[in-house]
Parts: structure tokens; C-alpha cells; sequence
RNA sequence: GCCCGGGUGGUGGAACAGGCAGACACAGGAGACUUAAAAUCUCCCGGCUGUAAGGCUGUGCGGGUUCGAGUCCCGCCCUGGGCACCA
């Protein structure tokens, strides 16, 4: 033993050096073991570690270590998501350049996540902003264009005012940017889409895959995020045509109430409302509408306490099977973005058109009539959506309403008015960003050739350090001559380089994949790695990014593939998906301008990264959030000061033995018997307790352990035998608890007389024989109470339980002078005496 | 409105397949050791009642199923999250 205190800083640094040195954690292609691919979300280089890191890498850090332990070939890399935002942020504020700031952060963030001694392959490193990295990228890019899945399109933008930047749908939460919270403007643009909305099928089908490896609630949300919708389309003439436009397309969920149309009403911003206004008298009135309605803000608008407003646009279009005249309105609730921008009035069926009819008296006609009831458009109160038998509906009355969704919109297809359709709130993905600190898109505009893509062979686009960077924060790309001004790689002629770079969550959308040939110069990837490693078995990380990030890598995934970069079976990232809560102070959000933030460095300097790493895996389940405890860490700090004198005061009692490694021969005694029981049960709950994750309940079962050694050391005599069974019991403690603070548990496995590594134990196998007892505590319940216990001998017969729990005294004086109508013996469980 | 969670002591949380509710901790209380403090060790710790043994009660609320319910079923309440005039 080198030290008779335990002492943290020293025995971490050790450690940490020796793994270091010896390249413990690093990982290579071994068909001899099966693989295993843990992954904990790659942190923003913000500056610091904070405690979210700490309880997302710990998490990772126990599953990884545990699993190398049971024999799994365990790939655990580490990188960098590098670029972004806040660094061109900061070099602003600081006069610094953001690689200079970005670069300065992963060196100081790198130096503390070693400090946590995590079981990184750190030769596996990564960071997006190395142009080895987003080459690749760029070259992605390029074949999603040449393949049709990249787009350019001018399009009302969600504009960050204080960002200075587009934000993808996705990044918009509650109409305020995600990043900063600003209110998020709609600007026109024209901008680079990637086509999400091609794989919005099979994004929303392949969820059924992640049932059971993904939280059900990420699963709900991703699809509801995808949003999509059954129905019909559905093509009403128009009266009198504009120009070219003979119709309008409607879609709509409901093709069985299509005899209901009283009415259709566009979006305020559909393109055909001026064309159509133009000789109406009252189109003064309208084009007024129109104004009012666009100049609203957008979140007002789509506020649920709106009213609904509208205007009748003196137009008229036919209904496809009656050829009835249907009135054509305008309503502030049509969004002009979603679906045709133009909806068919039921009103009858459904309660916004409802609403709307009454509100302008619009004729009201029931479609569907309910079992046992007869609607009449006179006395309806509100809208009638249940299920019902179709009237009114020409040749589908009497048929039910569901079928009959089904056979309006096969009859739609028959007569060239229609057909079955679905609808997406899915939109494609806008990775534009007018921002610097980003992969370049590479094109070019040639006033020649056009837009032409950049060559592949000229790649990577080098995004240019050497720039003046603006106070203004607007990207300086655009007046980097050396940049902007090149050749057209068609022509030869002069060209300009596009200036927008990709939204970084392009660049965390194949990283998982990268890491498997992190190395590799002339391909993304190697296919034998690929084949190899992917999926990850396990990812960890925030709910937070349960659309953003996973949506978009679920994407990628099923895009790179069909670029034929991802073999052709893969198309899930991701098998299993842990999202861990957050790390709270005071039930709120850790924040600087609360100040109440808990800094992980000052907590490892203060108790060591084990302590650390056991109060945020002790503290609560890891799903949930936790209120950070200044109490509870020392809690923990308690406990492994605990352990540490366990080891020091019975040295001379420990044997470097593994865990249940000592055998219940005849001469060991009662209580060494009923330690070694302990420690089985303790690497069976443990173990399993890991293994689904509940690293609270597994380290409370390490305390019971150390709780029971500590009552054994004063009744266990020092026979070799009873230092035998000690010391297994002992080397449990450190074993099971490794994966969790793996620097203390090291130094004692060594101090105990061990040779290597505890990290190359194999996990040990509990034996079932030895958790068995010879005598059992048996409850004793009369009518379902609980009157008693009973000590009998294990395996007792049904028979026996029963006369022996009728005979106890407890149960005697509950069961005086009343009948015995029933016993129920559930073996070495309980007895119950129904009595009554 | 639709879709997911959650509700258990003073606190964080256990109870894995319906079988002794509150493991393991934190906080608190009492004691031991100590000149003293820290550290450590021992004991107590849901509520009501009782000197005690014990009794009654108790997992958001109301019903139900069952010998037995924190756990299953029905109906509510509260709460966190996602989607939403989405046609």
C-alpha cells in the first residue's frame, strides 16, 4: 500500500497515466470477441465541461467498461462537434479567430474529460472542423445533388435576427430560435435543402425497428414530427379558369364527407387569390384581407386562440361529383405551407369549418349520419367527426364511413378528379447557414455555365482561415476575395464560390460513422469497419436532440446508404438509445445568470473523478433528471473513504483472490458462509442492475456489500478459509464497482496483491448454489395481512409451511374462534390464512 | 384536442413476474470515542395510538378484480414533455 489515506488526486493521476501509457482502451477489429459500439453524444467544444457532460460520459463510461469486462470487443470513441455559432461569437468578443477559440477549447475540454479517467480510444478523435473531416462532407454533398436529394429553392426562411442566419424547422422551438431564443423572423431566401422529405416514409416505418431499443417517447415524437397524414386529394374545377390553372387541389383526411363541401377556402398567400380577385367588385376589400393577414406575426397567428376570420373572394369552383357551385373563401387559418394551401368546408364533419360556416352563415350539410341518431344542420351544436353510415353521398349512401373513405377516393381516381394521397408536416431540411464557422457548400456560380458543382477532385473547399472577421457577426466569406473569386470548373472562366456553409448538424449526422476509420485519408470510410462496428449498440445522450440530431442522423444513415457508401442492409444508426435527464441545482437549469452553476472541475479537485462519476450514477435513475445535492456527493465521498479503509485496515487479511473465487468448502462457518452468499447475490443484482441500466440500484448493492464486510470483520476468525471467503468477497466490491470509479478500485485491486489491470478481469459468475440458504424468513399474513414471520427450513413441503404457520402464536391470535377457509402457500414466500 | 411520461417518508429514490412498502443514501435525532472539534462507530427515524408488546392507518383521488394491489382493470385529479386551426 502506498499510502495510508486515500487520496484521490494522486491515485486518479496514476491511472490515468497507466492507461495511457499502455494503450488499454484502445480498440481494433477482433472477429475472436463480438463487438460492441457504445456512444455518448460528441460534445460542442463550448469551453468547460459541464455537469450534463459529466452524467452523459459517466453513463457511457460504466456501459463501455462493464462490457469490456464480459468479453465484448468495446469501441468507445470521443470527438469534437466543432463547428458553430458561439465560437465566432466569442472571437468577436474576445479578437480571437473561432479555430483559434475552437482549438483552444478541445485542448482544455480533452485535459478534463481525461481527468474523469472515461475508457476513450482517444486515437479515434475527431474534429468536424479539420478539413479531413468535412471533405467528406462536402464530397456527400456533392453526390446528393448529382442524386437529386440536394436542392436550391427560394422559400419564406425561418431568419435568427440575432443569429444573423436560417434555422432549419427543426431548430425552431416555439417560434424562438433554439440556440438563443430569439424570435424567429420569416425572411425570403433562396437556400440548399437536403430532400428529408423523400425518406419521410421510410423514417416514420423504420421506427417500428427501434421499438424496444429507443425510449417510446422519442419514438412518439419523432412521429409526430413526421406527421403524416392519410387521405385523398381531391381536384375542384374552377368556374371560370385562371389562365393556364383549371382547378384547385384540395387535401383532405376525410373523402368519405366530400358530399358535405359547402364551401373552400385558400390560404391568404395562395397564388391564385390575385388572379382570381381581379375583376371582383369588392376586390379592394380582399387584397385588404390579404395585407392584414400577412403583416400578422407568425406565432399570433398560429396561436390557438385566433379567431377564425375569412372573406369571399366572389369566386366560385365546382364540386367533382354534384358540380355544385362551392363558394370560394379566404381564411386566416389555411397555412399556405402545409398541404395545397387550399382546404374543402365541411362543416358538418368538421369543427373548425363548423365554426367558420356559422360565423359567415355558410350552409351546413350532413354526410354522415351516426347509429341511432339523426343529425339535422338546424340543431347541431358542433361538428360531428365519429363514425357513421354516409347519406347525401349520390351512389355511397348507406356505406359505412370508414370503407368509404377508401371508395370516394377510388372512384376520385377513376373519374380524374382525384386519387388516394398522403400528406407530410415533415419539410425538407434548409442547411444553408450565413454564417463563417462552417463546411463550405461546395459550388459554383459561373454567370457562364450557371451553377455548377465544385469537382470532386478538387476537394475539400477549404474554408479560409486567413479572414477579417466582422463585429456585426455576418459571415466575412462573401468579401474574402481569395475565397469567393475562382474558376468554373466547366468553362474555366471566372466564377464565385458560394459563401453559406452547412448547418452543423449536417456535420454530427455520419460522425458515429467516421469514428469506425477516424484515420482514413482517401475515403470516409472503410466498408470492413463499417460492416464491422455499425450500428452503435448503444448511444447515450440528451432527450433534447430526440428530433434535431437523431432525425437528421436517421436521415443520413438511409441517404449514405443509398449513395452506396453505408452497405446496402443498414438503415438505422442507432440500435439502442438512452436519452439521461438533466443535471438541475435548486430544481432549475444550471445557468451563469443564475449562478448556479456546479463546476466538475472544482468537484474533482475537491473529492476525485470517482466520487464524481458515483454521486451522478448514484443520485437517480439515469433517464431522470436529478437536482444536483452538495450533501449527497459527500455522500459518496463517504462511501469510497469507506472501502479505502476496509482495504487498508484488513490488509493482513486480504488474499489477492477474484471475485467468487472462494469456495464454500465444509470448513468455513456460518457467518463466512453467509458472506460468500451475500457477495453472489450482490454480482448477481449488481450485474444485472447494470446491464439494464439502473446504475443506482447496482451501486446500492455494492453498499450492501461493503455494509456486510465491515459486520464480517468482526466475526470472521483469520483461518485461511474465512480470509478466502473475506477476500472474494472483497475483490467483489472492487470489481463490480470498477466500472464506476475504476481509479480507486485499480489502486486496491493492486495494493491487494494483484498483477495487471482490474479492467482485464473478466466479470465475474455468480454461482447459484452458493446464494441458497438453509433456513428462510417466511411471511405470515392472516386475510392478507402481514401478522408475523416465520424462520423454516428452505424447501420446506406446502404442507409444512401450513401446519406451521397455523400453529404460530402471532397467527393463532388472529385466527381464534374463526374458521379456516382457505391457505395459500406461495413457497419460501409467504403463508396466508383466509379465515373468516 | 391527440400522443408519451410521472405522482411512494423531511429529501433523492427502492420494491425486476400481483406476495413482508420505504432497500441504499441524504438530512435530522440520541449515544460512544475525544480536552475539544472533525472524522469514525452504534442506535432511532411514514402517520396516529400505546409504558411496552402491539393495534390502526398509509404509495395523488374514487371504484373494481384478487386470498393478497404501489404493481392489474374502470373512472377522475394534478403534473412534465412532444404535436396541433395540419385540413
Amino acid at each position: 500500500m502506498s499510502q495510508e489515506r486515500y487520496c484521490p488526486k494522486k491515485i486518479e493521476e496514476k491511472w490515468q497515466a497507466r492507461w495511457r501509457e499502455q494503450n488499454t482502451f484502445a480498440v481494433s477489429h477482433n472477429d475472436e470477441r463480438p463487438k460492441y459500439y457504445v456512444l455518448e453524444m460528441f460534445p460542442y467544444p463550448s469551453g468547460n465541461i459541464h455537469m450534463g457532460h459529466v452524467r452523459n460520459y459517466s453513463i457511457g463510461d460504466v456501459v463501455a467498461r462493464a462490457r469490456r469486462m464480459r468479453g465484448f470487443n468495446v469501441l468507445h470513441p470521443m470527438g469534437w462537434d466543432a463547428f458553430g455559432l458561439p465560437a465566432e461569437n466569442a472571437a468577436i468578443k474576445n479578437r480571437t479567430h473561432p479555430a483559434a477559440w475552437t482549438y483552444a477549447n478541445i485542448a482544455n475540454m480533452r485535459a478534463q474529460l481525461r481527468r474523469l479517467g472515461y475508457s476513450y480510444d482517444w486515437s479515434r478523435e475527431i474534429a468536424t472542423c479539420r478539413p479531413e473531416y468535412y471533405r467528406f462532407e462536402q464530397s456527400f454533398f456533392l453526390r446528393l445533388l448529382e442524386k437529386g436529394l440536394v436542392y436550391r429553392k427560394k422559400a419564406p426562411q425561418n431568419w435568427c435576427p440575432s443569429c444573423n442566419t436560417v434555422l432549419a424547422n427543426e431548430q425552431v422551438i416555439d417560434g424562438l430560435c433554439w440556440r438563443c431564443d430569439s424570435r424567429v423572423e420569416q425572411k425570403d431566401l433562396t437556400q440548399w435543402f437536403l430532400k428529408i422529405t423523400a425518406y419521410g416514409d421510410e423514417l416514420l416505418n423504420d421506427l417500428a425497428l427501434l421499438e424496444g431499443g429507443w425510449p417510446e417517447r422519442v419514438i412518439a415524437m419523432q412521429r409526430n414530427w413526421i406527421g403524416k397524414s392519410t387521405g385523398a386529394s381531391v381536384k375542384f374545377a374552377l368556374e371560370k379558369p385562371v389562365g393556364e390553372t383549371l382547378d384547385i387541389e384540395v387535401f383532405t383526411t376525410r373523402p368519405d364527407t366530400l358530399f358535405g363541401v359547402t364551401f373552400m377556402t385558400l390560404a391568404p398567400e395562395h397564388a391564385l387569390v390575385e388572379p382570381l380577385v381581379k375583376d371582383y367588385e369588392k376586390a379592394a376589400e380582399v387584397c385588404a384581407f390579404v395585407e392584414r393577414i400577412r403583416n400578422m406575426d407568425r406565432l399570433d397567428r398560429q396561436a390557438d386562440t385566433l379567431d377564425k376570420e375569412g372573406i369571399f373572394t366572389g369566386a366560385y369552383v365546382l364540386h367533382p361529383f354534384t358540380g355544385e357551385r362551392v363558394p370560394l373563401w379566404l381564411g386566416n387559418f389555411v397555412l399556405a405551407d402545409y398541404g395545397t394551401g387550399a382546404v374543402m368546408g365541411v362543416p358538418a364533419h368538421d369543427q373548425r369549418d363548423f365554426d367558420f360556416a356559422r360565423k359567415y352563415r355558410l350552409p351546413v350539410r350532413v354526410v354522415i349520419q351516426p347509429e341511432g341518431e339523426t343529425l339535422t344542420p338546424e340543431t347541431m351544436e358542433a361538428a360531428f367527426t365519429g363514425q357513421g353510415r354516409m347519406v347525401n353521398s349520390g351512389g355511397f349512401d348507406g356505406l359505412e364511413n370508414v370503407p368509404g373513405k377508401e371508395a370516394v377516393a377510388v372512384f376520385l381516381e377513376k373519374n380524374r378528379k382525384g386519387k388516394a394521397a398522403v400528406q407530410f408536416r415533415l419539410r425538407d431540411w434548409n442547411i444553408s447557414r450565413q454564417r463563417y464557422w462552417g463546411a463550405p457548400i461546395p459550388v459554383i456560380y459561373c454567370d457562364t455555365c450557371g451553377l455548377v458543382p465544385e469537382k470532386e477532385e478538387h476537394l475539400p473547399v477549404i474554408l479560409p482561415l486567413e479572414v477579417k472577421t466582422r463585429d456585426d457577426g455576418r459571415s466575412p466569406l462573401p468579401e474574402t476575395e481569395a475565397f469567393v473569386n475562382c474558376l468554373c470548373p466547366l468553362c474555366g472562366g471566372k466564377a464565385r464560390r458560394e459563401t453559406d456553409t452547412m448547418d452543423t448538424f449536417v456535420e454530427s449526422s455520419w460522425y458515429f460513422a467516421r469514428y469506425t476509420a477516424a484515420h482514413k485519408t482517401d475515403a470516409p470510410f472503410d466498408e470492413e469497419a463499417l460492416r464491422y462496428w455499425l450500428p452503435v449498440d448503444q448511444y447515450i445522450g440528451g432527450v433534447e436532440h430526440a428530433i434535431l440530431h437523431l432525425l437528421y442522423a436517421r436521415f443520413f444513415t438511409k441517404a449514405l446508404r443509398d449513395l452506396g457508401l453505408f452497405p446496402p442492409e443498414f438503415s438505422e444508426p442507432f440500435a439502442h438509445l438512452l436519452t439521461q435527464g438533466m443535471v438541475l441545482k435548486d430544481g432549475g437549469k444550471m445557468s451563469k445568470s443564475k449562478g448556479n452553476v456546479v463546476d466538475p472541475t472544482e468537484m474533482i479537485d475537491k473529492y476525485g473523478a470517482d466520487t464524481v462519476r458515483l454521486f451522478c450514477l448514484f443520485a437517480a435513475p439515469p433517464e431522470r433528471d436529478f437536482d444536483w445535492s452538495d450533501s449527497g456527493i459527500e455522500g459518496s465521498s463517504r462511501f469510497l473513504h469507506r472501502i479505502w479503509r476496509l482495504f487498508i485496515e484488513e490488509k493482513a487479511r486480504i488474499l489477492p483472490l477474484t471475485a467468487c473465487e472462494a469456495d464454500g468448502g465444509d470448513a468455513v462457518n456460518d457467518d463466512a458462509r453467509d458472506l460468500r452468499r451475500r457477495e453472489h447475490l450482490t454480482v448477481k443484482k449488481a450485474g444485472e442492475d447494470m446491464e439494464r441500466f439502473q446504475f443506482n440500484t447496482a451501486i446500492a448493492a455494492v453498499m450492501e456489500l461493503v455494509n456486510a464486510l465491515y459486520l464480517a470483520r468482526e466475526k470472521l476468525g483469520h483461518s485461511l478459509e474465512e480470509r478466502r471467503v473475506f477476500s472474494s468477497a472483497a475483490a467483489a466490491v472492487l470489481t463490480l464497482l470498477s466500472p464506476v470509479t475504476p481509479h480507486i478500485c485499480e489502486e486496491l485491486w493492486e495494493a491487494s496483491g494483484h498483477v495487471g489491470h482490474l479492467a482485464d478481469i473478466p466479470w465475474p459468475v455468480w454461482d447459484k448454489m452458493a446464494t441458497a440458504r438453509d433456513m428462510l424468513t417466511v411471511a405470515l399474513q392472516v386475510n392478507g395481512r402481514l401478522r408475523g414471520t416465520l424462520e423454516i427450513d428452505a424447501g420446506a413441503d406446502k404442507a409444512a409451511l401450513e401446519a406451521a404457520a397455523l400453529a404460530d402464536p402471532a397467527v393463532r391470535k388472529h385466527t381464534a374462534g374463526l374458521t379456516v377457509r382457505r391457505v395459500i402457500v406461495v413457497p419460501d414466500k409467504l403463508v396466508n390464512i383466509v379465515v373468516g
